[in-house]
DNA sequence: TATTGTTATACTCTATAACTATA
DNA sequence: TATAGTTATAGAGTATAACAATA
């Protein structure tokens, strides 16, 4: 019906490949499954990988701040960093102005195996985006950028129409 | 250095962000955050509601399908359609065909709690794509519709390509 | 008292293996 | 023999709670 009509324009035509919520999903699998192959050795997989940036990049101030940017617990950012550090990459060091935190710095070995695994990943990035000419790529990362740094807080949207829509499907729900 | 230059004509300037691996996550997790506060009284939160989409849109002709589309464990996808089908949303029939496989057809509340939680989550999308224009957003959801269906199979890029790369990250840590 | 990080525990989610039934 | 689905078990990953050190 309609349904037909909205489609008739688009490349892929199917319900579940016009959901954001699952192509982002089938993309981020295939992105986390093809660097996982690659990252195999380095202790944490992709996220070791995302830890050992922040800490080479100097965005690694604390535990703390590492963890929030990650989207990892500190309690899992504990052992994840238990093992690049005995691997060698990083090393932690109280924060001098604020004994309690811990700062993370990527060691001279650490930076090797990163540049390493960067020009690795540029080949997975490729890879993932293989679908896309060279300027359609750019300008999906760009734009991907743009929406990671924008993304909402805790405050999804307005908190009270995100609640009434969560009602709304839970009505549904209870009926059926 | 020349980190910096790479930088200087971007807008979010930071390794991390520039990373496809940490954005996409990013994006997904965030996704999957606002999408489940609203899917919480969905069998199987924003996967439940794929299943779903799978069935109401007749993607759904046996269990093993569905489980490689949406890259779930057909165990998994047991238990899942278990719920489904306890909350009265879809039910399974022997493929008159192959009556080894089951198909996954949606009832009627099904689609109507589909319809309903498709209007929730286009809030959802709006709220996560908020940092881009609507012309911005069209154009990125159709560049990500065609990396989801452009995604590389089992093989990633070239297998050997790949396991060079993989070999020379692990050289890389075995020498720290 | 509040916060950073660690540890220990419990829980959730997912995958592995064994089983039934169809083919 | 091979495949679709189910079940039970084990494993990985994650979060919860209690603790030590510092502020």
């Amino acid at each position: 019906m309609d349904e037909l009509q909205a489609c008739a324009a688009a490349s892929p035509c199917s319900p579940l490949e016009r959901d954001l919520g699952y192509t982002l999903g089938a993309v981020f699998r295939a992105y986390v499954k093809a660097a996982g192959s690659v990252l195999a050795d380095l202790p944490g997989g992709p996220r070791g990988f995302h830890v050992l940036t922040a800490a080479v990049s100097g965005e690694a101030a604390s535990q703390t701040v590492v963890g929030q940017r990650l989207g990892v617990d500190r309690t899992v950012l504990t052992y994840l960093l238990d093992d690049l550090e005995r691997a060698g990459l990083v090393t932690r060091r109280p924060d001098p102005a604020d004994r309690r935190s811990r700062q993370v710095v990527a060691t001279d070995d650490g930076r090797r195996v990163h540049a390493e695994a960067e020009r690795a990943l540029a080949g997975i990035d490729t890879s993932v985006l293989r679908g896309l000419s060279p300027a359609e790529a750019a300008t999906f990362r760009s734009l991907l950028e743009r929406v990671a740094a924008t993304l909402p807080g805790d405050e999804p949207a307005t908190v009270e129409s995100a609640c009434e829509a969560a009602d709304a499907v839970a009505r549904e729900v209870a009926r059926a």
